[in-house]
RNA sequence: GGCCUGUUCGUCUAGUGGUUAGGACGUAUCCCUUUCACGGAUAAAACACGGGUUCGACUCCCGUACGGGCUACCA
């Protein structure tokens, strides 16, 4: 027995084995936090030997938004967070949009109803908003429907058998509602919150089965879990207030003993002021909170997405996976593998985490930094200013080797070194003033006839020489260098002046140099 | 309003009864450097509050405050 259970300590023994999903609904694009809900969802599967399924619970076709489920996809494939069951992946458990599941639902509804859990409900909205109103004005704990009001209201717990028959035989629209029994309370474990209870009491008569045909995302989650056999669901804290609702489901089911555990994540805040991070508050701080750009299909708003903004999809999985989870190590750069094996739902975090713009920029210089000057030049070409001039892959590299330590995205190594694609625009003197003495133009003169004189045009050989001139010279290098890179790139910082006019070449260097020189007026 | 849930530097977090409360981002200063950055170093910066429990609480319990979520025929 000792041995027995120390084996099972050791040895994962998958009786159950892991399959878990990331249940988006297609109403917009998906954010941040449900990208990061896909990414917990994807390590803990791959960590368990589990299974990723990708589930789209499209059941209020009023809501729809198209383009939705392509967005919800392509942001996956992105960040490369792919899923082993999904549409278009059919893994046995087929089909993964809930439209298309639509007949399966009606079945576990009328059996709720023929074992007395739920009940056919025919009341109006008018009717239901009244109910509220007469419960709030008589001070009424809770204004919902539940044990108490439904004794108020038509339903078939409250008409006679045939009226209820002939409503529906009459084709009269109804529900199907749960009937949550009194004077109960559910208890259920959470993997991150712990216990939790809920009296019955405070719950009400969800409708789970809608007029439409279609059921509610209660159910439709129920019976879907069940049927894909998921055996984790992990899902954003929004869910924890309704998950004893679905633990009575699958009671009345029959299912509990294949129900799933449940692990609620805490939601992504705002970085400023208080609340859940919107798509608001990107435009309104001026990072982006969606994957891929999306244009809204109604209106035409256009938000762009990380990688429109320039970050690489390693590193936003990498900060959002840092945003409620901790290794517990200090390390903070994780590759996908490094992240699986580390990851662990005992180390989510319980409360919310503020969405912080600089760390992921931080981040992002980092997975930069770690890039090669080749993938680099390549990642450049659609943001290339116009190609009037060939850049060659070489030249591109070497501007990528000079520039990628100073910036964090790859647009800015162009927009930082904008000098490599143009000669500056120099109208006059005044950023370097202080260095135009007399006789700075004669020594520069002469610079540029050592430049021209030199046969190889390597960064060595012009710092080399140029050290060379400022000792002979007896000058300080602050003296000269200034004036050099303010005529070479028409701005006052950047790499070593030597390693840009190397790039530049000797031509370019010395023009930008002899253009410099005409505004000195001094001799 | 009701219910649920949470609270360690500005931010992300480590910490599971005894620590000088650690790291990272950001900020400041210094070093490196013609400059900008990178890198390195240093500094300022936190246990929401009040009661317990205990020899001893950031750690456990209760309350308060504050935050967040839910409260639809939306997910």
């Amino acid at each position: 027995m000792v041995l027995f259970s120390y084996l099972r300590s050791v040895i994962p023994i998958n009786m159950n084995p892991v399959r878990v999903r990331f249940a988006p609904s297609p109403t917009g694009p998906l954010h941040i936090g449900g990208l990061r809900t896909a990414l917990y969802n994807y390590l803990f599967a791959r960590k368990n030997n589990g299974t990723f399924i990708l589930r789209i619970e499209d059941t209020d076709q009023s809501r729809l938004v198209p383009g939705a489920d392509e967005y919800i996809i392509d942001s996956l494939n992105w960040c490369r967070i792919p899923f082993d069951e999904g549409p278009g992946n059919e893994g046995g458990y087929e089909p993964y949009r809930q439209s298309e599941r639509k007949n399966i639902y009606r079945q576990y509804a009328e059996k709720l109803v023929s074992a007395g859990h739920a009940y056919y409900a025919f009341d109006s909205a008018d009717e239901l908003e009244q109910m509220r109103k007469r419960l709030k004005d008589a001070g009424a704990k809770n204004q919902q429907y539940d044990s108490i009001s439904r004794m108020q209201m038509k339903n078939s717990i409250t008409l006679p058998e045939g009226d209820v028959k002939r409503r529906i035989d009459a084709g009269e629209p109804y529900v199907i509602r749960i009937k949550i029994p009194s004077g109960e309370t559910v208890t259920f474990k959470d993997l991150i919150h712990g216990t939790v209870a809920i009296h019955t009491f405070d719950l009400d008569d969800k409708v789970i089965y809608k007029s439409d045909g279609m059921p509610t995302y209660h159910l439709a989650n129920v019976v879907d879990d069940y049927l894909m056999k998921i055996s984790h669901v992990i899902r954003g804290d929004e869910w924890l207030p309704s998950t004893p609702l679905h633990v009575l489901l699958y009671r009345f089911l029959g299912w509990e003993d294949a129900m799933p555990q449940f692990a609620h994540l805490p939601l992504i805040l705002r970085p400023d002021g208080n609340g859940k991070l919107s798509k608001r508050d990107g435009d309104r701080l001026g990072f982006p909170v969606f994957p891929l750009t999306w244009k809204d299909p109604a209106t035409g708003e256009v938000s762009e997405g990380f990688r429109a903004r320039g970050y690489f999809p390693e590193a936003v999985m990498n900060f959002i996976a840092f945003l409620g989870w901790n290794p517990g190590t200090e390390q903070e750069l994780f590759t996908r593998e490094e992240l699986i094996d580390a990851f662990s739902l005992d180390s989510v975090q319980k409360a919310g985490a503020r969405f912080d713009n600089e760390k992921a920029k931080w981040f992002n210089q980092q997975y930069l930094h770690r890039k090669t000057d080749d993938e680099l030049s390549r990642m450049l070409s659609p943001f290339l200013p116009e190609k009037k001039i060939h850049y060659s892959n070489d030249f591109l590299k070497n501007v990528c080797r000079l520039m990628k330590e100073r910036v964090s995205f790859p647009h800015e190594i162009i927009s930082h070194g904008d000098y490599f694609f143009s000669a500056p625009v120099i109208s006059d003197l005044k950023a370097v003033e202080k260095k135009i003495k007399p006789g700075i133009k004669s020594l520069i003169e002469e610079l540029v006839n050592r430049i021209n004189r030199l046969t190889v045009f390597s960064s060595e050989e012009i710092d080399n020489m140029i050290k060379g001139f400022i000792a002979e010279k007896n000058i300080n290098t602050a003296e000269l260098l200034p004036v050099l890179r303010y005529f070479i790139t028409g701005t006052s910082g950047g790499p070593s002046v030597h390693e840009i006019m190397s790039v530049l070449g000797k031509n370019e260097a010395v023009n930008r140099l002899n253009t410099g020189l005409q505004l000195i007026i001094l001799p």
